[in-house]
DNA sequence: TTGTAAGCGTTATCAG
DNA sequence: CTGATAACGCTTACAA
C-alpha cells in the first residue's frame, strides 16, 4: 500500500496525501476523503522512503551493553521518554559481550541513518567511534568517562567515598573490599579508589584493609568472599562493588557462620540499591543512583546536540544517595 | 557518501559497487579498487535505500513490554542470538506501561518495514495486531497465550502445580498464596490456578488456604503480606507469584517476627529463580525458567514463518524446573 | 489550494 | 564480467 494508491482511491494527488500526513495546505474536503482512504486501506507510510528523501530519521540509536539489568532498563526508559517527548524515536540494540557485537550494532544503526547514538555502559573500543565521527553523527556515552566526548555518568568515586566514610569504620576495623575488576571502569576502579580514599579518611589503617577481586555477578561475589575467608574471617566490614556481589557475600558469610563459631558478623554493603536485596537483607548500606534521570539527561544532551545548539563537549556527572548506612 | 561517489573514485559503475557489497560477478582488479575506495571514504551503504528497493529489511522488530527485568534481557539475548545467526537483524523497542506506547512502537516498526514482529510479555490489545495482519507481517507472542496466534510461553500452570505439590504441605498446613493480580495472565491467573490445583492434590483443604492479591513488585508483595498478617499470622507457607514479591514477603515476615513472638516461621516460595534472592534468602522453593531458550524458540518460530516454511499456527509451551523445594 | 516531477541511494534487469 | 537505467515510496520546489 503506497502513497499513490491512497491518492488514487481518494481522487487526489500523491502530494496531497503527503501533505495530509505532514500537515500542509489542504482543503477540508480532500482532507476527509484522504482520511477515509487511509482508514479503508490501512495504509502505513514507508519510513525508509521518507528517510531516504529527507536524509534524516529523527531517530536516535541506543546501544545497551550487557550489565546490571535494572540499570539498563532504567536508563533506557528515561532516554525513550525524553526523546519521544522531543519528537524523536529511539531504536535499541541490546548487545552482549560477544566479540564485535557492539561494532555490528553501531554500524547497522549508521546504515539506517540514525541521527545520533547513545552508548550505554560500554567501554568503547577507540576505533569504534571513528565510524560516527566520519559520518558526523553525535555520540553520547552513558556510564563511562571518555576524553573529549559527550558523556553522562554517575559519580562512582564520590559515592564510594561517602559510603566508606559513613559505614562507621574506626581505626580498629578490619575491612574487606570486593572489587568488580579492572574490566569495568565505573563499577571497578572508580568505586574501588573512592572506597579506599573514604576508608583512609575514616582513619582505617591500610594494613587492616584487604582488597579482593571478583566479577560483578552474585556467584563471583560469593566465590571471592569464600576465598577471602580461606585466609581469615574476622572482618568487620565486607563492602562490595555491586549489590549482586553483596548478595553473594551474604551467602558466603551465612555458610561460614554455619560451620565455624564466630564472634562478629561482618557488615555487608553494596552498590545499586537493588530492591530484592534491600528487602531481604536490608537495610544494608548501599548507593542509590537515579538511572531514569540519567537517561533523561543523556537524551537532553543528545537533543541539544541534534539541534546544533551546543558545540562544546560536555561531561556531566550525576549525584547519588547513600542509603541504609 | 554514496554508492556513486565510491564508484567514481574507483573508476567503476555504481552497479559494480553494489555487486562488490552483495557478492556478484566482479573482476579481482575492480574488487581491489572498490575496496580501497570504500576504505578511504568510510562509505556506509544506506539501509533505507536498500530496504526501499528490496521491500524487505531482513529485520525483526522486538517489543519488550515492561516486566521483570531479567526475563526481558534473557529473552532478548536468545532472540538476537538466533536471529543474527540466521541472517536477520533485530530492532528493539522497550515500552513502558504508558497508554498507547506499545501501539506507537508497533506502528513505527511497521513503517520501517520490519519483516516480522515479536511481542514479549505484553497482553496485546485485540485491535493492535490488526495492523500486522493487514500488512501480512508475521507475529510471534512470547509469554502469553493468544488464540490463533503463534506463541511461545512457559507452562506457568504446570510449574505452579508442581511447586505446590512439592512444598511438603499437608492436610494440616495453613497456606497463603500471594497473587500478582488479574492484569497479568501468565504471572497471575495461570500461576494461581496451578498453585491451587497443586494444593488440592496435596490434600490441603480449601478452608486452610488464603489467596491475597498484590502487584508483582517487591513493595506490593510486602504490603500484601502485611495486610495478610493483620488478620492472622500462623501460616506455614506463604507462596508468591514472583520472586520479587517473595522478597517483599520475607521483609514483612521479618518485621512481624520482631514485634510479636511466634511459633512458626512460614516458609516462603517464589517464582523465577532470582539470583540475589536465592543467595540471600535461599535456598527457597522457586521455579526456574530458561528465558534465553525461550528467546531462541521464538526466534526459530519467527524465522520459519519468514521463510514461509510454516503455515499453521503454533503454540509452543516450554518447560520449567522446580528448585529449592 | 493543488498537481507535476525530480531526486534521495539502492539493486535488478538487460543489453553489451 | 560490466555499465546504463528503471524503479522502490516519499517530499518538496515549482508551476498552475
Amino acid at each position: 500500500m503506497t502513497n499513490k494508491e491512497v491518492a488514487e482511491l481518494a481522487g487526489v494527488s500523491s502530494a496531497a496525501v503527503s501533505r495530509f500526513l505532514n500537515g500542509g495546505y489542504l482543503s477540508e474536503e480532500k482532507r476527509e476523503r484522504i482520511a477515509a482512504a487511509i482508514e479503508q486501506t490501512g495504509y502505513v507510510p514507508s519510513a525508509n522512503a521518507r528517510i531516504l528523501r529527507l536524509k534524516k530519521s529523527d531517530t536516535v540509536g541506543i546501544i545497551l551493553t550487557k550489565s546490571d539489568e535494572s540499570t539498563l532498563s532504567g536508563v533506557a526508559t528515561g532516554l525513550e521518554k525524553y526523546l519521544f517527548a522531543a519528537g524523536y524515536g529511539a531504536s535499541l540494540a541490546y548487545v552482549g559481550d560477544d566479540e564485535g557485537a557492539d561494532f555490528n550494532a553501531m554500524r547497522s544503526m549508521l546504515e539506517r541513518q540514525i541521527d545520533g547514538i547513545v552508548l550505554i555502559s560500554s567501554a568503547p573500543v577507540p576505533g569504534d567511534l571513528e565510524l560516527f565521527e566520519r559520518a558526523r553523527v553525535p555520540v553520547v556515552i552513558v556510564g563511562q568517562h571518555a576524553r573529549n566526548r559527550n558523556c553522562v555518568r554517575f559519580d562512582n568515586f564520590g559515592a564510594a567515598y561517602d559510603l566508606a566514610s559513613s559505614l562507621g569504620c574506626t581505626m580498629e576495623s578490619r575491612v574487606a573490599y570486593v572489587d568488580a575488576g579492572k574490566r569495568y571502569r565505573s563499577f571497578g576502579s572508580d568505586r574501588r579508589k573512592g572506597f579506599l580514599a573514604g576508608l583512609e579518611r575514616a582513619g582505617v589503617p591500610s594494613d587492616r584493609i584487604t582488597v579482593i577481586t571478583g566479577g560483578f555477578s552474585v556467584d563471583e561475589g560469593y566465590y571471592a568472599v569464600k576465598k577471602l575467608f580461606a585466609t581469615r574471617n574476622d572482618y568487620d566490614f565486607i563492602s562490595c562493588a555491586t549489590d549482586s556481589m553483596a548478595a553473594g557475600a551474604i551467602k558466603a558469610i551465612r555458610e561460614q557462620s554455619g560451620s565455624i563459631r564466630r564472634h562478629k558478623q561482618p557488615r555487608v554493603s553494596g552498590f545499586g540499591n537493588d530492591p530484592i536485596l534491600q528487602a531481604v537483607a536490608g537495610p544494608i548500606p548501599t548507593v542509590r543512583f537515579d538511572y531514569e534521570e540519567c537517561g533523561i539527561k543523556a537524551a537532553e544532551m543528545m537533543v541539544d546536540l541534534l539541534k546544533g545548539e551546543v558545540k562544546s563537549v560536555a561531561s556531566m556527572v550525576l549525584g547519588y544517595e547513600v542509603v541504609g548506612a
